[in-house]
RNA sequence: GGGAGCUUAGCUCAGUUGGUAGAGCAUCUGCCUUACAAGCAGAGGGUCACAGGUUCGAGCCCUGUAGCUCCCACCA
């Protein structure tokens, strides 16, 4: 018997549990339909919010569904543990200064730290029902991993789509290491723009240019003018002379100069920007560096050595007005790319690092992003539109800390770089030696390399991690494409890319057929919930399950357009708690007519009982083609009209039926309860996937042992079949409408509903209604019920 | 500047091939009805952003305009 009231703390902790221990999840390789997603692995760097469980709510919903259809899925747990976001996590939580401890100490403090809130996160999303595997995890920093991550180097490195060089690359000047073109953000700042004298050599000419970045005079090599320039192009060829520290430059013709811009000629440094860095390439300029490592300016900047960049901008802008040289200064409002980690403005240096050779295969990429299909599909636009724009190859050499090493030495004789066996893999280069003299030149000296991996070179091999889970296959293409990844649009850039570049690099297969785009959950505020920040009062995870329950925040999460953020408004939970109550009292009535019922379809199946049937079989039907497109938001809004039609039109009149055999006999009785049996049956099968818990405690008091099976979510759809009667659910409904204009004439007329009628007419309704006269009778409460034919439908209302 | 999405009831949003505008919340009215008062029944409320076009017929298709949001580019 199902209890009064339906005590989710309890049950939902029971069920989690049950689950677990049965093995309801467990995923077979050997099956023949399988469904594999390939699970976002959650960065460990802080507090779990409700916009992420929105995320993975919705996966597991897709989870569910896969497996209620009867596909064994793969539905894989990792732990993104690695790299900077941990790293910064770490240093914060603790107040560390990365220059008061060793390497080993800070490694050690991190995998503690993560290790600590692995355990946190798990009871966080394991809470919210997910039915994935968490006694089976990766980790991306784990040994298992760090062989595979350096497997993927040394074989793309072989393949040759890896090279060191030295070049200009993106730089952090806080975090203090280079940085790819999918960690920036653009962020608009105050700034100005210094209109700035330089001299002519032998010549009492000046030239004039304009520049946000006055502190990179001493790092400038030349000036460009445009070819077709009237005022200038004499100059071309000639020297200019830069203000301060009197350098002399060459002046050359450039016609990518835009006369609008500025002065219309433009000072060209090591390196403002990345025009400066093409124009370097195609000029062969040399390279000046003004800017260091550590963000301050070096010896090359004479009296403003040491300073930091913006310090230094200041100091020189004086300095310039001072020597009477900044002759205009306009305060603009600019963009400047950041590192979206610190927001630091990036600055743009040359130091080697380590590249994958992506911008040779974007092309590639692009296809890729083409065949691989999108939901919703225009964000496929959001893909392509970043492998267009895609200017830089990806720079995987971090110089930090805490991340996978590269498993490299350098000979200290003759420099040649010398790799790791694959079979002595993980090696960290600054412990172990190579095992052999350098294959080069015989020496036996070696300089390890002591930057670490970017994250993203071990992420963006989630296909293989998570399948080397059962495979123990490590890099290995066997399993991909798998079917799903799921993530929230930020990570189109990122994740989906790295990921897709790697898979074509190692495999030239696509790691995945299709993509799902979660939006985000925003605050009250609509800002964007951070793992760093308090959010604003928003509920945490295991607040809104306590307060809610689990199966309410998925009713919320999963309720939402597929890509489309939503606000996470309190309001919205309760829609959640009052289906709960709902499905929860339907089965309460229902249950005693069950009791010891056996489904068998009965010789007189009523109208009405065929009707709700045969809209079951509508709803199921167009469920399935929304849930085709992930569209669980709107597969669950027709199961929800199906459920409130149940409960507000076919139970009010099915319950006289039920309750009195003695009246209406026994096969009337004997028909209701088929179909009440049957539609709710379907409708707890097709809730389950949002509401597992509420469900499972349903049917297992009322369906598991008819149905011999062990859950809700291992059991199979119910499918009635394709063939609608949708005659019937129109002449159905009218009997519904006849219903509700009784309703009607008593709520106008101030009467209860149980109110007895003592006739009524029914005009111009087709036959079918009369097929009804009980049911509307015993729904209404009215003595007789005549009928008439008129062009008019209409009900008179004889009191 | 390039791309994408959005604009529908007071609020949050559905609306799949073009065919009488929908839900929830909120508002108003009535009702303790052998599941449910955290409930039930009923009612009011919309020039579907704007302007054109295609069509017998447009919230939906086409063109344009405006506003909002996001992605990318723009750093002289």
């Amino acid at each position: 018997m199902l209890d009064k009231r339906y005590n989710f703390i309890e049950k939902e902790k029971f069920w989690q549990d049950y689950w677990e221990k049965e093995n309801i999840y467990n995923f077979n390789p050997q099956a023949s339909d399988k469904y594999m997603i390939d699970t976002p692995p959650p960065t460990i760097s802080g507090n779990i919010h409700l916009g992420h469980t929105f995320s993975y709510i919705q996966t597991d919903v897709i989870a569910r569904h896969q497996r209620m259809l009867g596909k064994s899925v793969f539905f894989p747990f990792g732990y993104d543990d690695n790299g900077l976001p941990t790293e910064y996590y770490v240093q914060r939580t603790l107040k560390l200064k990365l220059n008061e401890i060793n390497r080993a100490d800070f490694v050690k403090l991190c995998t503690n730290t993560t290790a600590k809130l692995k355990d946190v996160y798990r009871n966080i999303f394991q809470s919210g029902g997910l039915s994935a595997d968490f006694n089976n995890t990766y980790s991306s920093y784990s040994q298992n991993t760090q062989k595979i991550s350096q497997q993927s180097f040394i074989e793309l490195y072989k393949k040759g789509h890896i090279e060191r060089r030295n070049s200009a690359s993106l730089w952090c000047p806080e975090c203090r290491t280079a940085i790819a073109q999918s960690e920036v953000d653009t962020v608009e700042l105050e700034s100005a723009m210094n209109y700035i004298t330089f001299k002519v050599k032998g010549s009492s000419e000046l030239l004039q240019i304009a520049t946000t970045r006055p502190e990179l005079l001493s790092a400038c090599v030349c000036v460009f003018v445009h070819p077709n320039d009237t005022k200038r192009a004499h100059l071309i060829g000639q020297t200019a002379i830069s203000p301060i520290y009197e350098k002399e430059v060459p002046i050359i013709a450039n016609p990518d100069v835009d006369l609008e811009k500025g002065t219309g000629a433009v000072m060209c440094c090591t390196f403002g920007d990345e025009a400066d860095t093409k124009w370097q390439k195609e000029y062969n300029l040399p390279i000046l560096e003004a800017i260091g490592y550590n963000g301050r300016m070096t010896a090359l900047a004479g009296e403003f050595e040491g300073l930091k960049i913006v310090e230094a901008r200041k100091a020189i802008v004086e300095k310039l007005k001072e020597l009477g040289i900044l002759y205009d200064r306009q305060e603009i409002i600019h963009n400047v790319s950041t590192h979206e980690r610190c927001g630091t403005a990036i600055e743009i240096l040359t130091k080697p690092q380590w590249f994958v050779k992506l911008l040779e295969h974007k092309d590639e990429i692009y296809r890729a992003g083409e065949e691989c299909k999108w939901y919703p599909a225009h964000m496929q636009k959001r893909f392509l539109n970043w492998v267009e724009g895609l200017k830089w190859d990806w720079c995987i050499s971090r110089q930090r800390m805490f991340g996978i090493p590269f498993p490299v030495w350098y000979c200290q004789d003759c420099g040649e770089t010398i790799l790791a066996d694959i079979d002595d893999l993980p090696v960290d280069p600054n412990i172990t030696q190579p095992k052999c003299a350098c294959p080069k030149c015989g020496g036996n000296h070696f300089i390890p390399e002591k930057d670490v991996l970017d994250t993203w070179a071990t992420s963006s091999l989630t296909p293989q991690l998570a399948c080397d889970l059962f495979s123990h296959k490590g890099l290995d293409g066997t399993y991909i494409p798998m079917d799903l990844r799921p993530n929230a649009h930020d990570n189109i850039r990122v994740w989906d890319f790295y990921t897709i570049a790697k898979s074509l690099l190692h495999f030239d297969k696509l790691p995945w057929k299709n993509v799902m785009i979660s939006g985000w959950g925003l605050s009250a505020t609509g800002t964007k919930l951070s793992k760093s920040k308090s959010n604003g009062g928003t509920m945490a995870p295991l607040q809104a399950y306590e307060k809610y329950s689990a199966d309410v925040t998925r009713y919320w999460a999963s309720n939402a357009s597929l890509g489309k953020d939503v606000y996470i408004l309190e309001e919205e939970f309760n829609n959640g708690t009052k289906l709960m109550q709902k499905l929860w009292n339907a089965s309460r009535f229902v249950e005693p007519f069950l009791e010891g019922y056996i489904e068998k379809l009965p010789s007189t199946l009523l109208p009405m009982d065929r009707w709700i049937i045969e809209n079951y079989k509508q709803t199921y039907k167009s469920f399935l083609s929304y849930m085709d497109k992930y569209e669980m938001g709107l597969a669950l809004s027709e199961v929800e009209h199906l459920f409130w039609n149940f409960c507000d039109n076919y139970i009010e009149i099915a319950k006289n039926r039920l309750y009195k055999p003695e009246i209406y006999g026994e096969q009337a009785k004997e028909s209701a309860q088929y179909a009440s049996s049957i539609v709710l049956r379907g409708l707890l099968k097709l809730f389950s996937i949002y509401m597992p818990h509420i469900t499972e405690t349903i049917y297992q008091e009322i369906f598991a042992s008819a149905e011999n099976c062990k859950s809700i979510h291992i059991s199979k759809y119910l499918d009635l079949g394709n063939e609608i009667d949708l005659d019937l659910i129109d002449k159905g409904n009218e009997v519904c409408d006849i219903v509700s204009l009784i309703r009607g004439y008593k709520s106008q007329n101030n009467l209860s509903l149980k109110t007895e009628l003592e006739s009524i007419t029914i005009k111009g309704y087709s036959d079918f209604v009369r097929e009804n006269e009980i049911d509307i009778k015993a729904v209404g409460n009215i003595k007789t019920i005549n009928y008439e034919n008129n062009d008019e439908k209409d009900v008179i209302i004889n009191n």
